[in-house]
DNA sequence: TGCATATATAAGTATATGCTTATATACTAT
DNA sequence: ATAGTATATAAGCATATACTTATATATGCA
């Protein structure tokens, strides 16, 4: 018997191998779980991952461009998010459940004073 | 509160990644969705997605080659079948949840005589 | 206005990918 | 043995991908 239930939402295996294509890289991937933890700017991720700002910038308009991140501009910084209305997300979330914790990351950073903050 | 739950075995990100690119392929994905259903063999793959044996054989080895498909020689056929004790396995479960039955291609190729059977 | 910071975009390049055709291997049946 | 069927592998090729560097755009602040 099974009293909660995760939303098992079914999408097209075309749609799926798409998104699953683009989730097949590490940084990307990372980046979406660190997502589900809290948004992040462009910055955050150039320090995370030690990677250069274009090509953060380029992982994440994949992501937008496929509407599974949206963004929001506050000030300097633009601010990306999972888009949690998504077809697809309830198969990207059940897939990140199988990953570790992404906490300790967004920690560390703001730790090392580097995570932004606008309010 | 939760009675049953699927596993939910925790696999390090990059693994995961690898996973999901061999999955976003839709006929790498379709070829595991329809495995999960049963074990196929390679010309019933050719005859479902209308592609070529090398083609079929070529993304049959790539699942093969991280482990999560095994192979089975029955006489002149080779069987395929998906590995569930692959550590990936409950997340590559998880997301095939979300996709359509498959069902229904197996038993159209069974009606159309195509099906193999080595009993 | 002018400069710094944050982000996006463009163009170039090396490598990866998914197909193709041709050929090799393995098993079955005659 | 020989032929037929099933599968694997190799080589070639067109396209996709993920980075790089250079430059453009947008915001904040003095």
């Amino acid at each position: 018997m099974k009293l909660m239930e995760d939303m098992k939402t079914v999408i097209e295996v075309e749609e799926a191998a798409k998104m699953l294509k683009l989730l097949g890289d590490k940084t990307r991937l990372t980046m979406v779980a660190l997502m589900e933890e809290d948004e992040c700017c462009v910055c955050e991720f150039v320090e995370l991952f030690n990677m250069s700002q274009p090509s953060v910038s380029q992982h994440l308009r994949k992501l937008r461009d496929v509407g599974l991140v949206v963004e929001e501009r506050r000030g300097q910084w633009i601010f990306f998010c999972v888009n949690r209305s998504h077809p697809a997300y309830p198969m990207v979330k059940s897939l990140l459940s199988h990953l570790p914790n992404q906490h300790n990351k967004l920690l560390e950073l703001e730790q090392r004073g580097l995570r932004v903050c606008c309010e």
